[in-house]
DNA sequence: CGGTAAATTGTTAGCGGTAACGTTGGCGAC
DNA sequence: GTCGCCAACGTTACCGCTAACAATTTACCG
């Protein structure tokens, strides 16, 4: 009924006038509470006045204040999401799966980068449980000790995701990236190639590469085999970067014929040096990734790639934020099993 | 598996017993408002106090709440971001010129992703301005009419970046894409094709790369030429999709001699699916991508592209939210150079 | 038409901090 | 001694919203 003084439209909007939920109540003539109830879908508001209400708040622009909803009601619709890099193609698809899932419920994920870097970690870890959210999934199982223990009291469930080589905080859902670089390199030798090297770059920072060289190494010693060289870059991943490594690799050594890559988008640069300098594939050279990154479809030949199950582990870890909200369980530990691609290049 | 119930050290950290300021502070035996000054690092607390403070804090876990903190002091240290997507290269570049800038200060990003979807981008724009945030950027000019009302009530700076082609509701910073997409289809003309197809993907629903095409049409017609032919695809930019579209459009029509791309991730896939089929670039075809991506780096062939000026764009957005913070500046308009690589494909 | 259950709306009291202002105590100057 | 001043700390009153409960209205029945 009381539609109050409606000055020239457009002037409710104008500076400094914080609207909120008072102004929403008064211009309909109803309580705050009934106000919130109807905005925010709750029952026990009848439909007349949900109707009056969201119309009200639509014409002001009012836009509700989360934050104090959120202090009030003790609970924040958001999801942490900390990964170490958005550079390349394995993150995006983590957060995919992720969306998916939470798609269908309240929550949203927010994404923070720690950008491989344990303090860095940490000081992202913070501000994100500062906003007490409803759940935390982090990449990897390495953290400072105060990370940890932020971890261990953060009041949400928190799962460690990508890999399962280590000891969790809290629930886990990734793959064995030793088990990653062991089965390349037995599938490497189970196809004939003897003389083989290794190019990695954010080693030694990132870990899951470091243990897929690990388990790499130990999967070739198992058949009696050593690495016969590697390169390593502190750098980004890149198709630059791989292309430039392998030159100096095999420019130091000509006589391997074959090569583990600690990512895709680096195996990609190698077979775009051999397609530079017309080596043949796997012929000549023989090129081995890992994630198997979309960027592999649609070159001219299929790479050899293991899968990361990256967006079944994003799926996994919404779920598991999900059903953890109701807590007390114990900690859930899922290891998935990623599938080897030989594709053409071995 | 599940150990109940410790009860041993680290009850402080167990189940449910919110940390708050108050603990803190009577763990030390001084007000919640020393304890909150000394954390914050706010002036009037004597070095001894802060030190006994800080360790309490540390003791405890403590970790403390933004929700609260930022209610009661009507500020909120985030800066919104919201683009189309996360998948290839094109955002993260951005993102990282709006990190460096925000590093320091205490201004933290916070990424949320519309999906090339108007829709999608109202309710994540609502999203994000119900936190409140200090400033807002997005990408783009175009919006639904209710997002461009809450854009203007947002009691924040607002950045639209990446275009100038339109009407911004707050500031702006980009390029054209009309006359990034004409300059493409003159230096393609100076450079002696006539035969032109375009390719594109994410069309139309990818406001840029219409606009792009657009100007590009123009461009050829100026020169008193039309596009012979072209394709496109309402899905993701992939290499794959670059490769598969190339192919469907040489089949159709084989004597185009140049081809322009939506993105550099559909050229690259242009130049693969060149490679398999043992096609030269450009004696046979030529072609020219948009973006200037690090995929381009590092390919045995360097393709044409236009720089989309992303990482500056990025820093110069951030700069203007954190100028724009004493607000009642009229809006910045501010319009970049893209410039053109011809590189070896043109 | 009184009376009770159900539906709807209102009131009160925080959520966990912080701005603004009030209080205390120590110390030097006169 | 006492006054003034300032550094250090405490008190009070919100910030904007919502849980919990109280109050009111409506619905319905015999």
């Amino acid at each position: 009924m009381a539609l109050a003084l409606a000055g020239g439209l457009g002037d409710d909007m104008r500076m400094g006038k914080r609207l909120n939920l008072k102004d929403v109540a008064e211009l309909v003539g109803v309580s705050e509470m009934t106000a919130s109830r109807a905005l925010r879908g709750a029952p026990d508001v009848s439909e007349k006045t949900r109707l009056r209400v969201e119309e009200a708040a639509r014409s002001l622009g009012y836009v509700p204040n989360r934050i104090a909803g959120s202090l009030s009601s003790q609970s924040v619709n958001l999801v942490a999401l900390v990964v170490p890099s958005l550079n390349s193609y394995v993150f995006p698809e983590v957060l995919s799966g992720v969306s998916s899932v939470l798609k269908n419920s309240p929550l949203k994920p927010v994404v923070g980068v720690s950008g491989y870097d344990l303090e860095e970690e940490e000081s992202v870890i913070r501000e994100m449980l500062s906003w007490r959210p409803s759940g935390l999934v982090v990449a990897g199982l390495e953290h400072s000790d105060t990370t940890r223990k932020m971890l261990r009291s953060a009041n949400c469930p928190v799962v460690e995701i990508m890999d399962t080589d280590g000891d969790p905080v809290g629930h886990c859902v990734g793959i064995s990236h030793l088990a990653a670089g062991r089965d390349m390199a037995r599938k490497i030798v189970e196809r004939g190639f003897r003389k083989i090297g290794f190019i990695g770059t954010k080693m030694p920072q990132d870990f899951r590469a470091m243990k897929r060289m690990q388990g790499f190494v130990k999967g070739l010693s198992e058949a009696g085999l050593t690495l016969v060289d590697s390169e390593k870059y502190a750098g980004e991943s890149s198709i630059q970067n791989g292309s430039t490594l392998t030159r100096r690799l095999l420019e130091r050594s000509p006589d391997l014929d074959c090569l583990y890559f600690s990512s895709d988008v680096m195996s990609v640069g190698g077979y775009m040096h051999c397609l530079a300098e017309g080596l043949k594939v796997p012929e000549d050279i023989a090129l081995a990734g890992f994630n198997n990154l979309e960027i592999l479809d649609g070159l001219p030949l299929q790479l050899a790639t293991t899968d990361a199950c990256r967006r079944e582990i994003g799926v996994r870890a919404a779920e598991i934020i999900l059903g953890g909200l109701k807590d007390g369980q114990p900690p859930i530990f899922e290891k998935m099993q990623p599938t080897i691609t030989l594709g053409e290049s071995l």
